[in-house]
DNA sequence: TAAGAAGTATACCGATCTGTATCGTTAGGC
DNA sequence: GCCTAACGATACAGATCGGTATACTTCTTA
């Protein structure tokens, strides 16, 4: 392995430990044992575990954010239709026999306090997240694209969070169901609707 | 204190640190030191760590599913009115200063092994909260109760989880918006929609 | 009221934790 | 090709972890 290549790899390796045990239980000895490398190189990286989690959390929350970005655009041209396709995106993640929840949710949750820079990470992350529902809420032309966007989300993270517990996948796919019930019936700007009638779409009722 | 109260005052001190700290985070000896208790009274009455936090998950499921009717059965009498009404208990919960996310989803988040009794235990309160729904979904008599519990469910976890991270209550009182509006649209067995026609109760779509 | 169970206090155990120190080796840029 | 920074390996420090042992005291109850 290229020296350059290090960092990236010890933080792949930690993401991966983190998600399968969590971050308390994941000792710096097994991180450094799966990735390969000593302990002092670790550290030439990383000045103290938590500077490990927040590089890790900050590395999956890019590569997170751009892989439904890859996948809205690839799957979905109709912008409402690219809202419902979020949670295609979701489903591949729940579908994965590695996913045990979502790790910023986790990363609150043992790090629970709000001035805490993990826990201030993960929202980071969300917020991001809920920018990007709002983007493409925007595009839509919905009447309230903020409302709209926290609505996607908070969809999102109850699929996360059931699929975290029964290990299936269906809450993805019924919160697509859900999110298309309710985008059906919401106001957008008349432009929009004079283009695509809002209930002429039967995939929004269908998910 | 009396002895006989012990086991309940550290089961009690243990879940609001477990729900302050984390589960890996707090330790044995804080554990007593808040309780006020020695260590040895601690291990008379729960052999290990694990068999605490068991305890510990399994008095507040009872005590949560048990507020939770007894909130529903005061707030509401119509069955569809109570689905909706879960989520007004709902954002009593998260409205407490000290809320910081569901304690079982971050039990399981801490003890991500499916096989693990953590885990499972984490597993088993979400099930009887979801039986809970489908008997309130059997009683607004709804086509198909399973689905609709499960889909209320998904807007509690929903709702707990963005809660979790942005510490407001406007999840739930969102949730209950969207609950409403997906209720409103749901198909009902004759003699219900006889009683109570589906479309004629603005509450259900304004939440 | 006497006996026994359960409490307190404290010292201790071995394991594990994060992080450092030491030192020989190796790789990459000039 | 050489110099230097980064690597690997290992030992170790100091703290903390869950859990035990011991010795003494207090509450409960038959």
């Amino acid at each position: 392995m290229r020296r350059s290549e290090i960092r990236d790899h010890l933080l792949d390796t930690a993401l991966r430990l983190f998600n399968q045990h969590g971050y308390h239980a994941t000792g710096i000895d097994l991180i450094i044992a799966e990735a390969g490398v000593a302990k002092t190189t670790l550290y030439r990286h990383f000045e103290t575990k938590e500077d490990l989690i927040l590089a890790a959390l900050e590395r999956r929350d890019e590569g997170d954010r751009n892989a439904m970005r890859a996948f809205v655009e690839q799957h979905a041209s109709d912008p409402v239709e690219r809202l419902l396709v979020t949670f295609d995106f979701l489903e591949t993640t729940v579908r994965d026999k590695q996913f045990r929840g979502c790790i910023f949710v986790s990363a609150a949750g043992e790090h629970k306090d709000a001035a805490h820079a993990v826990f201030r990470a993960a929202l980071m992350h969300k917020r991001l997240v809920i920018a990007y529902f709002e983007e493409l809420a925007h595009a839509a032309r919905f009447a309230e694209p903020k409302r709209i966007a926290t609505e996607i989300n908070l969809l999102h993270e109850g699929a996360m969070a059931v699929a975290q517990m029964t290990r299936i996948a269906e809450p993805a796919r019924q919160a697509r169901r859900m999110a298309g019930q309710l985008l059906a019936a919401e106001e957008r700007s008349p432009s929009a609707r004079g283009r695509r009638p809002a209930n002429a779409k039967p995939h929004l009722a269908q998910g």
